[in-house]
DNA sequence: GTGATCACG
DNA sequence: ACGTACGTGATCACC
């Protein structure tokens, strides 16, 4: 490891230059060998069931000890490496018969596999060693201790075994392994995980023991207790030498457990003077022989592994040679000159309050790393006009707002490309890249860190950004979803930028009175719950809910699930004679609207007043936005009482709140997409389509349309976006299976297309293997190709309502790029603020209202014809909840 | 960390 | 015979 204070700073030319003096100090990976092949094994085994090859050979354990050493291999890069193997009994089995006694019998399944590891890591170029009587801690024990005394060389050890804690000092470290991930344990994290210097480790041991080895160690006194006498005295020694300072029964269990105590230090200390007949130079990495390998891995039916090793494969070139990577001290040193990426480090969590750690920046010519110190003060480096490519632009212009930085040459954002691709987006890059055969290693909080490493990964991440971007635009452009991107998506996240860095202003004593009366109706409640009850208990708790109800109160309706009994809304409704029930009816929508809106909103309001929402552009399966922290996609509409929450969402002085939401948007797609002529008409005609379908269903005038007849039309409308099951819409209506599946039957009667449409639209799909959106958008479904015809039924139901949901989502999405650009061609100060999937809200100043509403009324209605056309209702008010 | 519940379109 | 409407996010209890 090459630390800080390992760096050498020197003049040259004027300017400060950092230069690595990383390769004399040598690091040397040294692996517990039995350590990983066991645990590879029993993580794999159950029942009897392993992994074999086609001969039955056991190879679950090689199968995940190779896995683990490519790991260790990709993550440490190491220039020499040791393996260390037990080997027979050793010098503690003289010394304490019962060493290791209680432990199972190594299955004869897993010894046959230590061979074949050892064939594998020769022909991996790494050195193994075993050496008769000692056990593989006690070669890494003796090494590690060479590294000591050698100032060249430092020693990262790998295990899980926690013994070797008590081998880790200045110059070596060990890679802890948890059952995911793993702990870098230097002295520093040990002592602050333990309170006290590693070396003390063994007298840990020896007074907790360790009962998978069967090691006594002191009867009576476990981790916490050993912790804790340690951490009051040096060492044992020191404890038994002031055994009458301390009291009571763990004083009476040190006295008896004297003796164990000691026998057990002597079991646990690890032997580091091992006679071994090598020289460093023996343990360098030397690489893998790719023709061995490609052998072994064919006997062992290893198939996923050989496709990683480095033949001419298609894999790209997956990391910077170290030398290559500048961590910039000078930003004078920066020079770009030719198209550029960038990635930006930043804290994790809500990227609005998010610090920058730095930047990287990679082109044919450089890797920049740049410390977020250092460009601060220079930030105008960035507005370069060869920044071009990104990871999460929207992310990128709203932290550098405040740095007057907008990016404005950025075109290509890997991470809105990856999702159009259908690849696997999340907010870390990682992900994308380990899909793409690139593999970066991913973050973790446990990991520490040098700047040398946080430099090489961002950089890393750079290159990627770089290096794909070609194979992106190809096969967008074979996707023909190229046009969707450049047009929409691109100038969309730079949209969604503006709206989240704008926030919409919230007036917190609505919010807060409201809070207030909302938690007296709560009392008030709880304690008529409680009295009907004739129990206290927690309402909240579905498990306690479901047992007072249908256990104490035996109400009928119970019905079963995982956890205790169904408690939900359709249950209690049923119930909802009873007094208690329709009690915590209301219980359950205030205490909703209470810790929900009420709290989680006031809690998301910043200092300006307002609430900042993150919109994600890049994670829905049809195309749809969605927001969090928090989420203002889902503020109470349905219910008046929670409707109240929006007139908190207030406009600026000398404005108004304007909310634009399309009519029916869903299912004039629809009517578009089926071509069916009664539906396209009923648009033409700018009828009410529920009231039409009601007069064609049930055959009968407007006049004679009941209210009931209405509502039933309308769910039968709902059921043919979501891909109609007969069982999903009489949950919905709450009638019968037979009498929902008449309903959907006489629908299909009265527009015969619509039946045509779905049939082809699913043929399609499932011969494809995917679906397609007017402005193509494509969704890979592979449920489609289940073999469980529940799930391949779910598939069918995405087929049918991707294409409806997304191509609505399209239409939106393309009439805010188009407001965007007439507010700035007109100079609108007015601004966008959000999307809720069909609507648009607005804060519109009031000498602009009419203008506004004309742009968005034009070009919402106008952004993309339909065989039907786009109808939109604008309403304004003082308040979100006025402009409904 | 996951499932249940419920808020929205 | 079987399990069921599409797409989300926040909160809570409980492991």
């Amino acid at each position: 490891m090459v630390r800080y204070d390992k760096l050498l700073y020197f003049k040259f030319f004027g300017k400060i230059v950092i230069e690595r003096l990383g390769d004399m100090m040598k690091k040397i990976v040294l692996v517990d060998g039995n350590n990983l092949l066991f645990r590879s094994y029993y993580a794999t085994a159950y029942n009897g069931n392993i992994m074999r090859n086609r001969e039955g050979f056991p190879t679950n354990g090689i199968y995940g000890f190779v896995n683990m050493m490519n790991k260790i291999i990709h993550e440490e890069k190491p220039e020499y490496i040791m393996v260390a193997f037990d080997v027979g009994k050793t010098f503690r089995h003289e010394k304490y018969e019962k060493y290791k006694d209680g432990r199972r019998e190594t299955p004869e399944e897993l010894k046959m596999q230590f061979p074949v590891v050892k064939k594998i890591l020769n022909a991996m170029g790494i050195k193994h060693l075993e050496c008769a009587g000692y056990e593989a801690d006690d070669i890494i024990g003796t090494i590690s201790l060479w590294c000591e005394n050698d100032p060249n060389y430092e020693a990262l050890i790998v295990s899980s075994d926690k013994d070797l804690l008590q081998l880790i000092s200045d110059e070596t470290v060990v890679k802890l392994l948890k059952s995911k991930d793993y702990i870098m344990m230097d002295k520093k994290m040990f002592e602050n995980t333990y309170g006290f210097e590693p070396i003390k480790m063994i007298d840990l041991k020896a007074l907790m023991g360790d009962s998978s080895d069967n090691i006594p160690g002191v009867k009576g006194i476990g981790e916490k207790g050993a912790i804790k006498l340690l951490n009051e005295y040096e060492s044992l020694d020191d404890i038994y030498k002031n055994i009458d300072n301390i009291k009571g029964s763990i004083k009476t269990k040190l006295i008896e457990g004297k003796d164990d105590a000691y026998y057990s230090r002597e079991l646990v200390t690890i032997c580091r003077e091992v006679p071994l007949d090598i020289s460093f130079d023996e343990l360098i990495y030397r690489g893998e022989n790719s023709d061995e390998l490609i052998d072994i891995y064919n006997d062992l039916g290893f198939y996923s592994l050989l496709k990683n090793i480095n033949t001419n494969s298609e894999i790209l070139y997956n990391d910077v040679k170290k030398n290559d990577i500048r961590i910039v001290t000078d930003i004078k040193d920066v020079v770009i000159d030719e198209d550029t990426s960038i990635y930006i480090d930043t804290t994790s969590g809500n990227y609005h309050d998010a610090v920058i750690n730095g930047i990287s920046l990679y082109n044919s010519k450089v890797s920049y790393y740049i410390p977020f110190d250092i460009i601060k003060d220079n930030i105008s480096v960035l507005n370069s006009s060869y920044i071009k490519f990104t990871y999460d632009l929207k992310k990128l212009v709203v932290m550098f707002n405040k740095y007057n930085v907008n990016f404005e040459n950025i075109y290509f954002d890997a991470m809105i490309s990856g999702y159009l691709l259908n690849y696997n987006v999340k907010d870390d890059i990682c992900y994308l890249a380990k899909d793409l055969d690139f593999n970066i290693p991913f973050y973790n909080k446990k990991e520490i860190l040098d700047i040398d490493e946080i430099a090489r990964r961002d950089v890393l991440k750079a290159k990627f950004i770089y290096e794909i971007k070609n194979k992106f635009y190809e096969e967008m452009i074979k996707e023909e979803s190229i046009d969707l991107f450049e047009k929409i998506e691109m100038p969309l996240a730079r949209v969604l930028a503006k709206m989240e860095i704008e926030g919409i202003l919230v007036n917190r004593a609505v919010l807060e009175d409201m809070g207030k009366e909302i938690k007296n109706k709560l009392q008030i409640i709880t304690r008529d719950i409680y009295n009907y009850a004739g129990i206290e208990f927690n309402i909240n708790s579905p498990r306690q809910l479901g047992e007072v109800l249908f256990d104490k109160l035996k109400l009928p309706f119970a019905k079963k699930n995982k956890i205790g009994y169904v408690t939900d809304i359709d249950i209690l409704k049923k119930l909802a004679n009873y007094p208690i029930v329709s009690k915590i009816l209301e219980y359950r929508s205030l205490s909703k609207l209470y810790s929900t809106y009420i709290e989680g909103i006031i809690n998301c309001i910043r200092e300006d007043g307002k609430i900042h929402t993150i919109f994600t552009q890049t994670l829905t399966r049809t195309g749809r936005l969605s927001s969090i922290e928090p989420n203002l996609q889902n503020i109470p509409m349905k219910s008046e009482y929670g409707r109240l929450i929006r007139k908190a969402f207030i406009p600026e002085e000398d404005s108004v709140i304007m909310s634009s939401d399309y009519s029916q948007i869903e299912l004039r797609v629809f009517a578009h997409l089926s071509g069916v002529k009664d539906l396209i008409d009923a648009f033409n005609k700018n009828d009410d389509i529920h009231m039409r379908t009601a007069m064609d269903i049930f055959g009968v005038i407007e006049e004679d349309v009941t209210k009931n007849m209405r509502r039933q039309a309308k769910a039968v409308n709902f059921g043919i976006l979501y891909g109609i099951s007969s069982f999903g819409l009489s949950e919905d209506l709450g009638i019968s299976v037979k009498e929902a599946k008449d309903f959907i039957d006489k629908y299909f009667e009265t527009y015969p297309g619509v039946r045509d449409y779905m049939d082809k639209e699913i043929k399609d799909a499932t011969k494809n293997g995917f679906v397609k959106t007017i402005m193509n958008r494509k969704r890979i479904i592979e449920e489609l190709k289940n073999s469980n015809r529940n799930i391949r039924s779910m598939g069918e139901r995405m087929a049918l309502n991707t294409p409806i949901q997304g191509s609505a989502a399209d239409i939106l999405k393309k009439a805010m790029v188009e407001i965007d650009e007439e507010f700035k061609k007109q100079s609108i100060k007015s601004k966008m603020l959000l999307q809720v999937h069909d609507e648009l809200i607005f804060n519109v100043y009031n000498d602009e209202i009419d203008k506004v509403k004309d742009i968005v009324y034009d070009i919402m209605t106008n952004t993309y014809k339909l065989l039907v056309p786009l109808d939109v209702d604008i309403e304004m008010g003082n308040s979100w909840y006025e402009a409904k």
